[in-house]
DNA sequence: AACCGTGGCAGT
DNA sequence: CTGCCACGGTTG
């Protein structure tokens, strides 16, 4: 569709309204999907025409004309609205928050007196010389799961589960390839959870398609960059963009294969804006484009698994390493429950000693920064806590301040209790820098480093401590998630978890989920070089039934109980749920809100249950007080229709904020 | 969401 | 009488 002597065309905008009807100038040349420049109120903004029609329903004085059609970049494709249309629906937010948000910020800003010159900069396309790499032949697993994508004819979902070091990234490669080489203009789409933390397989895909200008996005890359790539992919310069979970709003000529990595990871989940899940969005995505789509994983999401076996999604496997001469680690459960107080326990000390005099190295990994969760006074029982939200407050020794980990504020260490004088305030619990403390301690003569977002600022040093890794300068290394991910360490050969018990016992019902990855991911750091590995975790409760399915590595064992036990708590992926959240001053207006939300929610069906509100578990952030209603429904269809009739009778209140949460990801 | 206009109230 | 702020309604 195009302007065709129509007189309005509809313009979505970054506001929670539809799209606006605005008069098109005579002889002005506008088509579906152009970005344009429009006034309202007093504002000039930018905006995503959507549709045009030749009679308006609004008042002939209110219509206003649009001011410019910003026509040096394309139109955004039919393929691209099509898909901010349906995330705006799917997750309750006008098409224009939804649209406009998707676009880098250069592209959304109206422009300013120096547009011309800086979108020039935009378009100079940099492109790093690279020495191409062609990575290894593939073995038979990967040879027919490859097979299997590349038969794929039209829309095609695979889940690709594959153990650690299976060699999943081949796969993907080789897909990416054919793709590239069948057709001179089809693009791939690669999205990654974190690109700072596999700075590795962003050059891999370089290394590999040397031919082709592989552009990535990420949040870590300044304006300039972010629009420089998006041009290069809306032009079609580029055909193969690496990113992270924003990428999946990019706009394609003609995207043909899209891989999403690491699929269970939780940062595929936006936690602010639209909220929405980049690896949902990536499935619908291929659905839009009838192209396959890949999620690759060695601890596939429940949903995705469950998915799988419902036959929504074909499976590929990957049984086998790919690496030369690695084998699966040893892993042993060490009971804590007879040492309390012990750090570490006597035969996790006994495997350091020994590692370490056979010259390998050891991992340690406990997923909490700084040096203790929260400081205390030991007379009266105070707790440090932030002013601003209702969460302990971490004490980092290093920089001798109590920090808030949810908001950032960060306080001084009291001399003395603030509550009752008492001038023996205490340290409580573990985290990353007291372990590495206690572990100078014990192996005086080793090289402890320290690996967290503590320790290590920005990439470059980040980049450099893994270095040092690898090259032996460190003999023990204490560290948080940022260890866990993709570095194959060859001469690590020895894992101490520590710390995992408070994830067993949390309600959160994808905490276990998140642990088993977290766990096995590290266990797959041991070894993956001619080194065997062992894996040592330290828990209290040694006969949770996590810890038989870690020994045995076994994923599936894992999600077959994991899914039986959502099946009968009516858990998801087997119900689909929503959230209405809503912040405000105090946590009886926000609940008092809920509340009235409530009254007003329409008649649902059986299907739906609507709960009470409560408050959220950290109930105060930023010194706002957070609550949230829970609705849940057998069925997709009809949460839909009910979330949208319930929408329009919410009677805003002044000072509320509000917003559905769609599938949230923690209660 | 961001802006404007209204109206209440404090300060001159 | 002026100026400031808070609130509520509107934006095409």
């Amino acid at each position: 569709m195009s302007f065709n002597g129509d007189l309005f065309a509809q313009v979505a905008l970054d506001l929670p309204l539809g799209p606006l009807d605005y008069r098109i100038a005579e002889g002005m040349e506008l088509v579906l999907g152009d970005r344009v420049l429009v006034p309202l109120g007093s504002r000039k903004l930018v905006g995503v025409v959507t549709g045009f029609s030749r009679t308006s329903g609004v008042e002939e004085k209110k219509l206003r004309k649009i001011t410019k059609v910003l026509a040096d970049v394309a139109p955004l494709p039919e393929e691209w609205l099509r898909l901010t249309e349906f995330a705006a629906r799917y997750y309750m937010r006008s098409w224009g928050q939804a649209a406009v948000a998707a676009l880098p910020p250069f592209f959304r800003k109206a422009p300013g007196v120096r547009y011309a010159s800086w979108l020039k900069k935009v378009r100079e396309v940099k492109a790093p010389g690279v020495k191409r790499v062609e990575s290894p032949e593939l073995n038979e697993e990967q040879q027919s799961a490859l097979a299997e994508i590349g038969a794929a004819r039209g829309f095609a979902p695979f889940l690709l589960f594959g153990v650690t070091g299976s060699g999943k990234t081949e796969v993907y490669l080789n897909a990416m390839s054919r793709v590239l080489e069948n057709d001179r203009q089809a693009q791939v789409l690669f999205l990654v959870p974190e690109i700072n933390l596999t700075p590795q397989l962003e050059r891999r895909v370089r290394e590999r398609f040397t031919d082709q200008t592989v552009v990535t996005m990420h949040s870590e890359l300044s304006d300039l960059e972010r629009a420089r790539s998006w041009l290069a992919v809306h032009e079609g310069r580029s055909r193969v963009i690496v990113g992270t979970r924003m990428a999946v709003f990019a706009s394609f000529r003609k995207l043909r294969l899209i891989i999403v990595d690491e699929e269970h990871d939780p940062s595929y989940k936006a936690g602010d804006g639209l909220r929405h899940s980049a690896r949902d969005l990536a499935v619908k995505r291929a659905q839009l484009n009838a192209c396959p789509c890949v999620l690759g994983s060695a601890t596939p999401s429940l949903e995705s698994w469950n998915a799988a076996q419902r036959g929504a999604y074909r499976l590929l496997r990957l049984t086998h390493r790919a690496v030369q001469g690695a084998s699966l680690p040893q892993l042993s459960v060490l009971d804590m429950r007879a040492r309390r107080g012990e750090v570490l326990a006597l035969e996790a000390r006994e495997a350091v000693d020994a590692a370490i005099a056979r010259g390998e190295q050891v991992l340690v990994f406990i997923n909490r920064r700084g040096y203790a969760p929260t400081v205390s006074c030991p007379m009266c029982g105070w707790v440090s806590r932030c002013g601003h939200c209702s969460t302990f407050t971490v004490f980092h020794k290093a920089e001798k301040r109590l920090v808030c980990h949810h908001c950032g504020s960060s306080y001084g260490v009291p001399e003395r209790c603030p509550c009752c004088g008492n001038p023996e305030i205490t340290a409580v619990g573990l985290g990353t820098e007291r372990i590495e403390e206690q572990i100078a301690a014990i192996w005086p003569d080793a090289r402890v480093l320290r690996l967290d977002r503590d320790s290590v600022k920005g990439k470059g040093q980040t980049e450099e401590a893994f270095a040092k890794i690898h090259r032996g300068e460190a003999d023990i290394i204490v560290g948080t998630q940022m260890i866990a991910k993709g570095h194959d360490f060859k001469r690590v050969s020895l894992v101490l978890v520590l710390n995992v018990d408070a994830q067993l016992v949390n309600p959160d019902i994808r905490a276990e989920e998140r642990l088993f990855s977290t766990m096995l991911q590290v266990a797959g750091r041991a070894g993956r070089g001619e080194i065997p590995g062992s894996v040592f975790v330290q828990s209290r409760f040694p006969e949770h039934p996590i810890f038989s399915e870690l020994r045995a590595q076994s994923y599936e064992q894992f999600a077959q109980r994991a899914l039986a036990d959502r099946r009968e708590s009516f858990s998801p992926p087997f119900v689909h749920q929503a959230m209405l959240r809503a912040q405000a001053e105090t946590l009886d207006r926000a609940l008092g809100f809920l509340e009235r939300a409530k009254q007003a929610a329409p008649r649902g069906g059986d299907g739906i249950t609507v709960y009470d509100p409560v408050p959220m578990s950290v109930m105060r952030l930023m010194d706002e007080e957070r609550a949230q209603l829970l609705v849940e429904a057998q069925n997709r269809g009809e949460l839909h229709r009910f979330l949208e009739q319930w929408c329009a009778r919410i009677a805003p209140e002044p000072g509320i904020h509000w917003f559905f949460e769609v599938d949230p990801s923690d209660l």
